[in-house]
DNA sequence: AACGGTATACCGACTAGTCGGTATGTAGTA
DNA sequence: TACTACATACCGACTAGTCGGTATACCGTT
């Protein structure tokens, strides 16, 4: 188990290995990168790496753990708003491709690393993550039972199409291109309660 | 260059040594699989496969080719058979979701693994995936200049987010669960027509 | 039919190199 | 002295790919 790498509250050398593990394994894959590299990059000695992690994998799970964290967060202040069900689905959405946008390398390793986690933490994953899901669900099923929105598609497959497209984000979404992270949440928006609309 | 596997009639062999590469693959990822374990399942000699397969790679991209051969094969067919939009889009979102199922770990090699292809290949995988992008992109557009469909959000988007659904299905998909692929893919249909209807 | 020549298909022991992790040391601080 | 925070040298395990060799199929010639 992770000793700092653990905790939230990590030190300055434990973020700077963070930082160009997030890096490497974006750009290589987890597998690819070797320990060697990170602490290269990092500029600091295999030792350090030691001293503030146990294993490799400890990487992964803390580069998880403060992307998951955050996009949790905002799902439940967003949800606290008491908003109606479309403006809170829209604030979902533009928050969402936002803070994966602005954090698109973790966001990478995620979707492609995860299942390398060992059982437990790839448990804790998957739990998180469903939360997250189930956050939006009530959202759309509440929209739905008010008769806001449409009962086109179960409100389950509703979110398995927007939480996708996000979800491929960090496959084709390019910082430089031509769509602002809020214009696109803000198109996805429009397209799923366009659907919604009864 | 991979010498009887970059051809399209491989010899049973070939196709054994594929098969469990598939497998392994999906279940560990490339760089976690090992050319014994691959050799192993499929009960050959590691000889055997460096007989039919220059280097472990090639085994990516045989995988690669298949899959992506087939999907773009079927929405050439699909186009052509002069249906209007919407029901183009929904014989091509079935279709997608079908074959996409029916090769579930191919598609989930793919997905995680296809940045690990040399430049070359990549390329090729990228064009590949491109002209299906592109291609379904000119069903949405045509169908918004007749007036068929609505112009909600540009056709690239719609694109964005109907192949992102399916792109992820790899991850959540359980064959043994409650909706068949052409249930679901119908409802992915229902959905986007929706947010397309005028 | 018998034979020699040659290409293909496959075998599996072996190696050179790599990688995650550890053992041990040391400098600063309390 | 005891402890934290690193640094450095090193180890044992493992891996992709190779290479010398064998078995079998095919083919023209006599």
């Amino acid at each position: 188990m992770a000793r700092a790498g653990a905790r939230t509250g990590r030190s300055p050398m434990a973020e700077r290995i963070i930082a160009s593990a997030v890096e490497l394994f974006a750009e290589q894959g987890f597998d690819a990168t070797t320990v060697q590299q990170v602490v290269d990059r990092a500029q600091v000695t295999k030792g350090a790496l030691y001293h503030y992690f146990d294993a490799k994998d400890d990487l992964l799970y803390a580069i998880y753990q403060s992307l998951i964290g955050t996009q949790n967060a905002a799902l439940d202040e967003i949800a606290a708003l008491g908003l109606g069900a479309a403006d809170t689905v829209r604030a979902v959405l533009v928050n969402v491709v936002r803070t994966t946008v602005e954090r698109l390398p973790e966001a990478k390793v995620f979707f492609r690393e995860a299942h390398k986690l060992d059982a437990e933490r790839h448990a804790a994953f998957r739990a998180d993550r469903r939360r997250y899901h189930e956050g939006f669900r009530l959202i759309v099923e509440s929209g739905q039972a008010s008769g806001e929105f449409s009962r086109v598609v179960p409100a389950d497959t509703v979110v398995q199409i927007a939480m996708g497209v996000v979800n491929q984000l960090p496959v084709w979404y390019r910082p430089d291109g031509a769509k602002s992270p809020e214009e696109l949440g803000n198109e996805i928006a429009d397209f799923v309660l366009a659907a919604l609309r009864p």
